[in-house]
Order: structure tokens, then C-alpha cells, then sequence
DNA sequence: AACCTGACGACCA
DNA sequence: GTGGTCGCCAGGT
């Protein structure tokens, strides 16, 4: 769901873990995003938190200065308080998913194509 | 088993 | 706007 988000597009843990059928699960997102090798092919830096600011933490070793880089490279602006506009760069699916409501399961291994 | 810690989020002061 | 609490769930000690 992660690589379907386009360029300059934002979306939220939450909102993630709601169109895999996951309601509720935000934190997972960030448990399954904070795993991913770097650098990846996802564009993992286009998840943000509902308050519409980069999840700065010292645990997170720079990759979170780096998602600040990179959104500022694809046009959102990014204060030093890891804050953005969300609601502007919002992005929501084209097609409505409907998936049965699904439990707080760790993800499979992440080899899905970028389609 | 009983904590503690998170790339979370809704709520309230 | 900020900060604190609480519910959430996976993992680690």
C-alpha cells in the first residue's frame, strides 16, 4: 500500500494500516516501516503521523532527518519541528479497497513491486 | 509474569 | 498552539 503512494503525496500510519484492513494498527506500520532496509525502493518517507509532523526520534538513527530531505526534495515544505502541511499533500487510493477487517499481524517480507 | 519501549492516535486540559 | 493521558499491540528484558 506504502508504494502505491505517489510522488509529493502524503498518507498517514493509521490511514495505512485502515486500507490493508488493519483499523487500528498504526503503530505496526511504523514497527513494519522502521524494519525496512535502507536505502529502499518504498517510498517509506511518505508516511507521516496524524498530527501532520515527521516522527522524530533519536531511536530512528537519521533516517528521520533523511525523510525530511526527501519530502523536501519532492516539494513539501518541512520545518526544523519535522512539521508539514498534511491535508494539502493527503493522498487517498483512486479505488476504494475493501478488505475484511484483519488482526495486528507482523507483516510478510516487503519484495512487493512497485505498481 | 511484570514491566518497559516504540517511525501511533484520539482526547482533554 | 502545546503537553499529558490513555488505549493500542509487538518485542525486548
Amino acid at each position: 500500500m506504502v508504494a502505491r503512494i505517489p510522488v509529493g503525496r502524503l498518507a498517514t500510519y493509521g490511514q495505512i494500516a485502515e486500507l490493508i484492513g488493519a483499523w487500528g494498527c498504526a503503530r505496526q506500520v511504523g514497527w513494519a516501516l522502521r524494519r525496512l532496509p535502507l536505502p529502499s525502493e518504498l517510498p517509506w518517507h511518505r508516511v507521516v503521523n496524524a498530527a501532520g509532523r515527521i516522527s522524530l526520534s533519536p531511536g530512528r538513527e537519521g533516517s528521520d532527518w533523511i525523510q525530511r530531505q526527501m519530502l523536501i526534495g519532492e516539494g513539501i515544505a518541512v520545518d526544523a519541528q519535522g512539521r508539514l502541511a498534511l491535508a494539502p499533500h493527503r493522498w487517498r487510493p483512486d479505488a476504494p479497497v475493501h478488505l475484511e477487517p484483519a488482526p495486528c499481524e507482523p507483516v510478510p517480507p516487503l519484495d512487493l513491486p512497485l505498481a
